[in-house]
DNA sequence: AAGCCGGCCAACCGCACGTGG
DNA sequence: TCCACGTGCGGTTGGCCGGCT
C-alpha cells in the first residue's frame, strides 16, 4: 500500500492557519526560500507537518496570488484548458497566472460545472448533454470544442461518474476519433522535464524511453477537428485542411521523457515513437508549446466550427505568453 | 430568532513518481 | 536494483457563511 501519512505526530496542529503560524511560515519563506517542506516545520517553529506548510503557502500565502473572481476570459480559458487536458489542474493553473489548481479546481466544481450544464454541455466530456442518446446524428453540431479528452486522472482513484474518453469511444463515438482520443490522452499525461545544468554535460539519459528519443528531435501533433459531423483527426499527425483545433507538443532533444500515468504507458510510448523522426536540430533546449495551429483559424473560417475567444487563442499560440517559458523545467 | 440547507473553499488524504543512497 | 524519502497532484472532506423558511 501507499506510504504512511507524513503527518502521523500527534503534536502537529491540523485544521485552520492561524494569523501567527502564517506569519512564521512567510517569515522563514522570505528568509530562507522554498523547499525542503519536511525540515521547513521545525526549523520555522511550526507544529505542521511540511506537506501542510507547502498546501498553505502555495494555495493562500503566496505573493504573486491573484485574488478575486474570474474573469470571463478566465472562466473560457479553463473551459478550453479543461477540454484539452481534462482534469489537469496544475497543468490548466500553469496556464493562469496567480492562480492556484486547487483554486481552479474548486471553481471548476462550484462555478463552471452548472455554467456547462447551462450551456447542455457535459463537463466531463465537453460534449453536449445528450449526445449518447443522439451519437452519429449530428449531435455535435451545437458543441464549439467539444473535445474529449478526459484523461485517466494520473491514476487517482477514478470517481464513479467520470467517463473516460476509452469508454466513450466505446459506446458512441465514431471509429476515426478513437485514436485521437487516446493519444490525446497520452499527451496530457506525459511529462517533460529538462534539466539545462545536465544539458551541458550532454550525457546521462534517463532509463525507458529516452532510448527511442535521444538525439533526434521529435513533433508530435495532435489535431482535432469539431464540425458539424463530429470530430475528426489526422491520426498521422500530418497536416488536415480541416483543423479547427490542434494541440501540438514539441520536444527538441530531450533529456528525459517521463511518464506520470502508468495507465498510458503504452500509449505515450507509441506517442513519442510514432511520428518519424525529424532531422537532428541544434536546439539544445527543449520546447513545448501548448497551441493552436497556425492554418486551423483559416481552415476553420469557412466551417460551421466556432472558433475560440481572442484571448484564449492568443494565450494558446504565443508560446512568448505562458507562463512557464523561460523557466528551466517545463511539465506538460 | 432559530433551524435548515446548500455553496464555497481551505485543508486533508492517499497515491504516484522522481531522486539519491 | 531496491528502497526510503521528498514532493506534487487530484479527489474528497469538513467547517464556515449566507440565504431561505
Amino acid at each position: 500500500m501507499g506510504r504512511s501519512p507524513c503527518c502521523e505526530s500527534e503534536h502537529m496542529n491540523k485544521g485552520a492557519w492561524s494569523k501567527e503560524e502564517d506569519e512564521r511560515l512567510i517569515a522563514y519563506i522570505k528568509r530562507h526560500g522554498e523547499g525542503c517542506w519536511r525540515s521547513l516545520p521545525k526549523a520555522a517553529g511550526l507544529l505542521r507537518c511540511g506537506k501542510s506548510c507547502r498546501l498553505r503557502w502555495i494555495n493562500y500565502l503566496r505573493p504573486d496570488l491573484k485574488r478575486g473572481n474570474f474573469s470571463d476570459e478566465e472562466d473560457e480559458l479553463i473551459i478550453t484548458l479543461h477540454s484539452l487536458l481534462g482534469n489537469k489542474w496544475s497543468l490548466i493553473a500553469a496556464r493562469l497566472p496567480g492562480r492556484t489548481d486547487n483554486e481552479i479546481k474548486n471553481y471548476w466544481n462550484t462555478h463552471i460545472k452548472r455554467k456547462l450544464h447551462a450551456r447542455g454541455i457535459d463537463p466531463q466530456t465537453h460534449r453536449p448533454l445528450d449526445y449518447t442518446s443522439t451519437a452519429g446524428a449530428g449531435a455535435g453540431a451545437a458543441a464549439t470544442h467539444t473535445i474529449c479528452s478526459n484523461a485517466n486522472n494520473s491514476g487517482n482513484k477514478a470517481t464513479p461518474h467520470s467517463t473516460t474518453c476509452e469508454e466513450l469511444s466505446s459506446s458512441s463515438t465514431p471509429p476515426p476519433l478513437r485514436a485521437a482520443k487516446k493519444r490525446l490522452n497520452s499527451l496530457a499525461s506525459a511529462v517533460v522535464t529538462v534539466r539545462e545544468e545536465e544539458e551541458s554535460t550532454n550525457n546521462s539519459m534517463s532509463s525507458d524511453v529516452t532510448t527511442t528519443t535521444t538525439t533526434t528531435a521529435e513533433e508530435v501533433q495532435v489535431q482535432l477537428i469539431n464540425n458539424k459531423n463530429g470530430i475528426n483527426m489526422d491520426e498521422d499527425g500530418g497536416a488536415n485542411a480541416d483543423l479547427d483545433l490542434s494541440l501540438c507538443l514539441s520536444v527538441h532533444r530531450p533529456k528525459t521523457i517521463i511518464r506520470n500515468n502508468s495507465t498510458s504507458s503504452t500509449a505515450s510510448t507509441e506517442l513519442l515513437r510514432s511520428p518519424p523522426p525529424l532531422p537532428v536540430h541544434g536546439h539544445r533546449e527543449v520546447f513545448l508549446s501548448l497551441g493552436f495551429h497556425p492554418d486551423a483559424r483559416h481552415a476553420c473560417s469557412g466551417t460551421s466550427c466556432s472558433a475560440p475567444t481572442a484571448t484564449t487563442l492568443d494565450l494558446l499560440s504565443d508560446p512568448s505568453s505562458h507562463p512557464i517559458s523561460g523557466a528551466s523545467s517545463y511539465w506538460f
